[in-house]
DNA sequence: CCAGACGTTGTT
DNA sequence: GTCTGG
DNA sequence: CCAGACGTTGTT
DNA sequence: GTCTGG
């Protein structure tokens, strides 16, 4: 699964990777949680823009704001036919842009937390999917993270995965003019080619609060 | 028809 | 909004 | 995902 | 145990 993440780059960075035409600010992180803002990318026709979208769908339908911090995820396998997804996989996808994430492995005595990222240390996306709620004082833009079956390098330290689209992949899942539900669907299988690594570190990242490079360092099993 | 849920994970 | 259960 | 609260009354 | 907040 996918309940913590982090991104580092700043936005300069991710506007160039992403061909963005626009973006908003970002300062580098190393623990984004469920209810923080994540930078996503949506398309309009071929031009792309990077957004800051509350981590959580927040369905338009919803009647409050709270308890929204539980569509954190959401299943490849039944996102197109959970009420609550499948008016959203046909038009209102978008990229999440992350450069690594943790994954907690339980072993006797605890959790051990893992961060995986790309042993470049390059940028990379997630599935997304948003939707916009308007029933409050201000509109709030939210979205969630598509999770997948884990890789063979992810299976051992956890059975989930988020969706790790590839960049030959972007254009086809932005198109908001594209409605192929079940070509769109194919994409969402576990990632086997980037170049991923995961490193143990410590349970300084449990703790939502603790935020800097201590969260990513490795520390030995 | 209306009312109520709408999710994932992990654990049992 | 849309689906399920009654 | 993990951490932390989980309650009411009345007083400051 | 279960819910909420981040």
């Amino acid at each position: 699964m996918c309940g913590r993440f982090t991104l580092r780059a700043p936005a300069s960075r991710i506007v160039e990777v992403f061909q963005l035409d626009a973006a908003p600010d970002w300062s580098p992180r190393y623990n984004i949680a469920p209810t923080q803002q994540v930078f996503a990318v949506r398309a309009d026709g071929t031009t792309r823009h990077g957004v800051l979208l509350r981590w959580g769908l927040v369905p338009s339908w919803a009647d409050q704001l709270d308890k929204s911090g539980r569509m954190i995820n959401a299943r490849a396998e039944t996102v197109a036919v959970k009420p609550a997804f499948r008016r959203l996989i046909a038009r209102r996808r978008c990229l999440v842009v992350a450069d690594g994430y943790y994954e907690w492995q339980k072993r006797d005595g605890g959790k051990q937390p893992y961060w995986i990222h790309r042993s470049d240390d390059g940028l990379f996306a997630f599935a997304g999917l948003w939707d916009r709620w308007e029933k409050g004082d201000e509109p709030v833009e939210s979205c969630t993270i598509i999770t997948t079956d884990a890789n063979r390098l992810t299976r051992s330290i956890h059975d989930r995965m988020p969706v790790i689209l590839e960049p030959e992949h972007y254009q086809r899942w932005l198109d908001p003019a594209n409605h192929d539900v079940s070509s769109l669907q194919q994409l969402l299988v576990p990632n086997e080619q980037q170049p991923l690594r995961a490193d143990p570190v410590s349970t300084y990242v449990n703790q939502v609060r603790n935020e800097g490079p201590r969260c990513i360092e490795a520390v030995a099993l």
